[in-house]
Parts: C-alpha cells; sequence; structure tokens
DNA sequence: CTGAAAGCGCTTACAG
DNA sequence: CTGAAAGCGCTTACAG
C-alpha cells in the first residue's frame, strides 16, 4: 500500500480511503488511486486490515452431522453466497453434546471470524450473549436460538404434509419412527415433526397408538433398529412416517429382511428428498438444504453490513409421491 | 497475549514462545504460561500473528463434489486431525473445470492459509508451482499431482478386486459403468480402474466386449442412464462393475425399472461402501475417506512443521460381498 | 478533502 | 533462558 501511496503522491490513509470506497475521498483523487493500484496489482493485505480493523472476512459454520446430505448441502449453499461476497468459510464439526458445549463455552471464534453459522444446532441464550459479545454475528439455519435470526423449514407442517398423505390414502395405524440423539438434527425438529404428526392425526379424528410411536437413534441404523421394533409390537402399522430419509431407509431394511412388503403391507414416507430417495422410490416431503444455506448466507450478509435483517419465513417443503405409499391392505 | 504475560510475570516474547512449545524456554516457565493461558480462555489472535509471523494458522480443502458422502467424509478426516492442531479449516467448492482454473489462476490463496488440500484434483505443474511460490504447502487426497504428497487408495487394485469377485462367481460377460464428468472423482480413478477392470479380464483370459464399456456422467444419474444405455445393447451383461456406489445404485434403478431381477439375472457392484450400500444389500469394495482425511491432515502438519513427510502407501480397499452378487444364471 | 500518528496483537532478530 | 524493541500492513480517530 505504501508503493501505491507514493506513486500516488497522497497518504497512507488516502489511498485505504479511496480502495474501499468511503466518503471523503474527492473522486478526482479516488479514480487516480485506484488506477494506481491497478497498475500495480495491489491487493490489501487481509491479515493486516482485519488486525487494524475489526473484521476478519471470514464466517465460521458450525455443525455436528458433516458426512451427511442435510449438513453438507447447507455449506454448499452457503459457500455459494459467501464466497462471491469475498468471504471465506470455516467449517467446525462438533461430534458430541459435550464437544459443543465445551466449543461454545472457550469462545475461539472470537476474532477468528465475523460470524458463525450454527446448522440445526439450538443454543442457549448464554450461548448467544457470549457470540455476541464477542463481536461475533450469529445466524442459525435449520434450529432456532433467542436472539439469533434463523431460516428453517416448518416442521410441524412438513409433518403434517407427510402423514395427511397417508390418512388421504386411508391408513389410521400410522407409526411414528422419530430420532433423540444429538447427532440427528436439533431436538427442535424431533419435536416439531411429532406436533405435526399428532396434529394431522387429531385434525383427522383418529387416536394416536403410542405404541406406534417410537424414538430411536438417528441414522439409517437406528431407523432399522426402530423398525424392528415396531415390528415386534402387538399389531402392526399400516404406514410408518419416519423421521428422515435416511431413517426410513434404514426401516425399509427391516421391512425387507422381514419380509414385509413395501407399501403392499405397510407404506413408508419421511422428510428430505435425500438424492437417495429418488433411487430407491421413497415418497417423501422434500426440503432444500442448498437454499437453507443460502438465505442463511444472505442474513450473515445483511449483520455484517448493518442492514436490518431479511425476515424469511418458512422455507417450502413439498410432497413427492413415489413408490413406497399405497392404500392400505383390505 | 498482555494479559497472560502480565499475569505469568514474563514478556510478551517469552509467552509467544511457550506457546508455540519453541526451544528456548525452560520447561518450567513454560508450562506455568501455558497453565496461565488455559485458565484465561486465551487463544492467539491468528491475525496478528498472521501479520507478524508469516503463518496463518489455516489450511483450506479445496474439492468440487462437497454434498456427496466421499467429499464431506474427507472433509470431516481432515477436520478431526487438524483441529485438535490449532488449525482451521476453510473450504472452498470448485463448481465446474474453469472455476477452478480461475481460482487457481488468480491466487486468492497467499496469506490466506498455511496449506491447501485438494480433494480428488489432479493440479498441474504451473498449478503447483504457483502455490509453493506463494509459500503454500499442498497435499493431495485421492488423485496425484506432480511434486505433492497425497494419500489415495490403488483404483486400480480396488477396480481388480471387484472384478475378480465377479469372474469366481462365473461371470464372463462383464460390462463397466465408468464416469467421465469432472465432477465425479479426479479423471485418474476414472483411468485406473478402467485399467484395473481390463487387467483383472485379462489375467482372467477373458476379452473385454468393448460394447460393454460404457462411459457416463457421474452421480446416480449418470449410472441410470448408462445402465439404459447397457440394456439397450444387443447382449445384456451377466454382472456390471460400477464406478462408485452412488452409480450403482442408478443402475440398480434402471434394472429395477426394466423388471430385471438383481442379482438374479444382472449382478451389480461398485466401490466406495456408501453408508447406503449396506442399506440397500450392495456389494462394493469399501474405502474410507475419513482415514484419507485424517492422514492428509497428517501430511499437511509435516510439512507445516519442517518435518519429512510421512510416505503413506495406498489406503487398503476390501471387498464386501452383499446381495447384489450371485453366480450367473444357467 | 487530506495527512500524520497511534495502534491493532502478535513474532523475531538482537541483546543480555 | 529471557526481555526490550522494532516491525508486520493496514485502519481510524484526530487535526488541519
Amino acid at each position: 500500500m505504501a508503493d501505491v501511496a507514493a506513486r500516488a503522491g497522497v497518504s497512507l490513509g488516502t489511498v485505504s480511503r479511496a480502495l474501499r470506497g468511503l466518503d471523503g475521498v474527492s473522486p478526482g483523487t479516488r479514480d487516480r488511486i485506484r488506477e494506481v493500484a491497478a497498475e500495480l496489482d495491489y491487493v490489501v493485505n487481509p491479515e493486516a486490515a482485519a488486525l487494524a480493523g475489526r473484521s476478519t472476512g471470514r464466517v465460521a459454520v458450525v455443525l455436528h452431522d458433516l458426512p451427511s446430505w442435510y449438513g453438507s448441502s447447507v455449506v454448499l449453499g452457503l459457500e455459494r453466497v459467501l464466497r462471491p461476497a469475498g468471504l471465506d468459510l470455516l467449517v467446525r464439526c462438533v461430534d458430541d453434546p459435550e464437544d459443543r458445549v465445551r466449543f461454545f463455552a472457550s469462545m475461539p471464534l472470537r476474532r477468528k471470524v465475523d460470524a458463525v453459522v450454527v446448522v440445526a444446532i439450538a443454543l442457549t441464550s448464554a450461548e448467544v450473549a457470549k457470540l455476541h459479545d464477542g463481536g461475533v454475528a450469529v445466524v442459525a439455519a435449520g434450529s432456532h436460538s433467542p436472539d439469533v435470526p434463523f431460516v428453517a423449514i416448518d416442521d410441524v407442517l412438513a409433518a403434517q404434509q407427510a402423514v395427511n398423505h397417508l390418512l388421504q390414502l386411508g391408513h389410521r395405524r400410522i407409526a411414528l419412527l422419530n430420532t433423540v440423539a444429538a447427532t440427528d438434527r436439533a431436538w427442535q425438529a424431533q419435536r416439531d415433526r411429532e406436533q405435526g404428526f399428532r396434529l394431522a392425526m387429531e385434525m383427522a379424528g383418529i387416536p394416536v397408538d403410542e405404541e406406534l410411536v417410537v424414538s430411536w437413534s438417528g441414522g439409517s441404523r437406528g431407523g432399522a433398529q426402530g423398525m424392528d421394533r415396531l415390528l415386534s409390537g402387538r399389531r402392526l402399522p399400516s404406514a410408518v412416517f419416519a423421521f428422515s430419509d435416511e431413517v426410513a431407509l434404514g426401516a425399509m431394511r427391516s421391512l425387507r429382511r422381514a419380509g414385509i412388503g413395501v407399501p403392499r403391507q405397510i407404506s413408508v414416507l419421511s422428510i428430505d428428498d435425500h438424492p437417495l430417495a429418488e433411487l430407491t422410490d421413497l415418497t417423501t416431503v422434500a426440503q432444500d438444504p442448498v437454499a437453507l444455506g443460502r438465505a442463511a448466507a444472505e442474513q450473515v450478509l445483511d449483520l455484517l453490513h448493518g442492514r436490518p435483517v431479511r425476515e424469511v419465513g418458512p422455507f417450502p417443503t413439498r410432497l413427492v409421491v413415489r413408490g413406497t405409499t399405497a392404500p392400505p391392505l383390505e
């Protein structure tokens, strides 16, 4: 920058202001400075700028399930809008609840990033306060935290869309295959989807058989085990609404092994529209986590530029009927 | 850092040296300083460190397929060893070939990161030279580049393992469902797997029917289309070796739609052991991309610490026999 | 509108 | 083994 200043015959401060387009530089000098800078192929040193100013040009994304379709899609969406905006993306996986507590307790984010996006993680007020005190902007994707802008689908609605489809097909004995672990989305999604399930049943005037409500660990393995549990019950359900596509795929494996036809004997559907849902012909309620990531990134930009954050309504979800749902037998 | 120095009763320089484990600090003072730092939840400001010294405390991972099992698993592996080492991980997705050229041409990595890990991307000598000139260390995972340490499986061998399994079952009309696009691993993997396929056939003394060698775009969609192509041929194969599990799953959908039984009429197998392979009962040659990521991270640490880089042999792959392969009919 | 100067929080020769 | 000091390349009050 010193070179640029010397060559343009101005001071460092003026160059700094001109290059960033701040007010208080005459158009003439500004243009001349920019010309010289271009000529010299000059780019500001981000470390120095960050040290002197207060922004780092980086945002962190914190999630717990990286090698998963959902998490990595959100990251992709974030990257797609953050990078063109000149911001770099830093990823941090938190494995288990303890790791997560440790992470937010010892705020290593301060001065490392301008903002953090938490994916499917519900922060406590204390955690949010700590981040804000550290001057770090916070945005949530797929979960809610106090005083934090967020983007998310309406989990209650998504579950209703799923269950209503089963109801319309004529099902009455509908099982809920939910998940519990912190490794699978936030507890909020679990709670909301269960609520949507119950709401839909209630509106149809059908009492929920509590024996058909199972909460197991997440992922396909959990889905398989949860389905085994359902299969060992006194009466089988005629349809299963699973927390996610992965859970549903696990459940379908159990059904296949038990020799139960899908959808002939039992219908299965879930939420996500994972790329493999199409391959396995799974009926599901689709969501778009890449779009979610993009929207979260927009909120980050608003926050960093001091603009009012665009409030976005719940992200749309839509039923995709494929081959794993059909009217019940008899 | 000033706080830590004051509290420990030493100078800034000593704290800096102690925290980085440099020589020339007595074990006693070093431990005391570290204790105080821990107590104060102190973390060095990376900007200042980078500005004063030359390292940024960051490493970038560059890949093209983020929302994929392979890519995100490698990232997870990297994160798992880089983070404990005090390094932050920055992700950069390159979408298409042009984007990738642009990225490496305008070296925005200089002074932003200490090292870059390319995942399944083959760099040119010029690109590598540019990175090295910029003082950036380079490591490759799942691909090779000139003068760059790498970790990878032996793709030729993996393909042979797959094809040999089919040969032992008695198959002779074996199709290769390969991929071409840059969006799916590096071209190196495609070439090597095809070579492994041909090698195995040759060693079994079976001529390859070139009509059964199909290269389609990647992903499950490409697999489905490639399989359609094979199905429209004059004579069907009795077994299909697919580039990856995703491709194989796409192929299996085409087979299902065509009413062809797997493995009764056609056997299918591939490479990866994607979590969904188990769910869909897919026979495959397993690899471990998380381990690959960890190993790449170790190499990065070696490079950054000026240690000789540990050469690691090809990562092991192993055949996992499941339900999609069986002896040929009749 | 522009400049001179302090300072961001570290690292690194250089002394001792 | 440890300290005092210069300096990394910027930004930002503060003057003018």
